[in-house]
DNA sequence: CTATTTAGTTCCCTCATTGAACTCAATGCC
DNA sequence: GGCATTGAGTTCAATGAGGGAACTAAATAG
């Protein structure tokens, strides 16, 4: 059957996911940050098939997340790169790449180093707060329920069970106040 | 046919999708992460059919991301929750969030706040350089090519690619020195 | 004028995903 | 005691997405 879209999942992972959300497609954008940008250089470096490289592409230009471009009229030919949809998801992709390097190295090393051009230095991604810079880590995150309530699959026992956990912290609290 | 596997490939971000790379996985990892650990949950919060959710389980056990344990014997009965490797997942799981925050958001707002403890404050994730600090963008991000040559594919092309680049910088730099 | 390159398209086959029904053990309830 | 319900899966048939390989189209190289 036709896998389930995410499409209509009150969710922003799921909405995201929906669209690169297959082994694929985070190759494909790697690979076009990385300077390959023609049709026949993806099939070599991946090993996808074509087939399936031509439905990838479309639904990523589709998305606003890749574009293509004619290099040459007669014969039609094209190119792919980026869009700002795509480049802006290159460090999400660093960030799950320095997560295999930790988690998955290749026995042989790295087949390649990144360079931040800003200071100069070679560096793994790291993930920070936007608020005070600091590294985040799972287990210093909390989760409240935010506006969107979501009635909707992809939340629907999350939204409840945030809420129920947010209510259980507040009696808690009261009873703590209370007792202490 | 069977989805190709990526685990041979010499490239940390394929090896990583490999296992991670499907719509749902992130997706369950993300409710493992926000506190639903029962199977019946994820079913109900996700949509995945049950099968499903088995087989991705039992492949997130087998390759170290997720723990599942027994909350009871007879009837047995098992939760789960993130492994190590899992809960370090999370900030990477966060910035693709983030992303999908700022190109696919629902129409009706989020539906989660997430607050760092460390700080206190309402966040959203953001990439950083682990040298300097600074927020990666792709267009300040420079690749060479590293100590795993890789005549594998994942990177078969792409490091022929980085070599000839790289030596054409070379060239480029030395007949700049020349010519200046 | 034949071979090669580039960018796809077409075809078929297989397996993964789906939905739905079924199992099994225990527990709640009357 | 008997009956329904819950939790955590397993089994099954149908279908469509992923995979391989061959084919096409338009140009250029030799």
């Amino acid at each position: 059957m036709q896998r389930t879209s995410f499409a209509r999942m009150q969710c922003s992972l799921a909405r995201g996911l929906d669209v690169i959300g297959d082994g694929w497609t985070l190759l494909i954008l790697r690979d076009l940050f990385l300077g390959l940008d023609r049709f026949d250089d993806l099939v070599a470096n991946l090993g996808i098939s074509r087939n399936l490289l031509t439905r990838r592409l479309t639904l990523l230009v589709d998305n606003g997340i890749v574009e293509r471009r004619a290099y040459t009229r007669r014969p039609l030919r094209h190119a792919y790169g980026l869009s700002p949809a795509g480049a802006d998801l290159v460090p999400a992709i660093l960030a799950l790449t320095a997560w295999g390097e930790r988690w998955a190295r290749p026995a042989e090393g790295s087949p390649m180093i990144f360079i931040h051009e800003t200071c100069g230095q070679p560096f793994e991604a790291k993930v920070c707060c936007s608020a005070c810079g600091g590294r985040i880590e799972a287990g210093a995150v909390r989760v409240l329920p935010g506006p969107g309530g979501a009635a909707k699959p992809g939340t629907m026992v999350l939204a409840r069970r945030l809420h129920e956990r947010a209510e259980a912290d507040n009696d808690k609290k009261i009873k703590g106040e209370g007792t202490a």
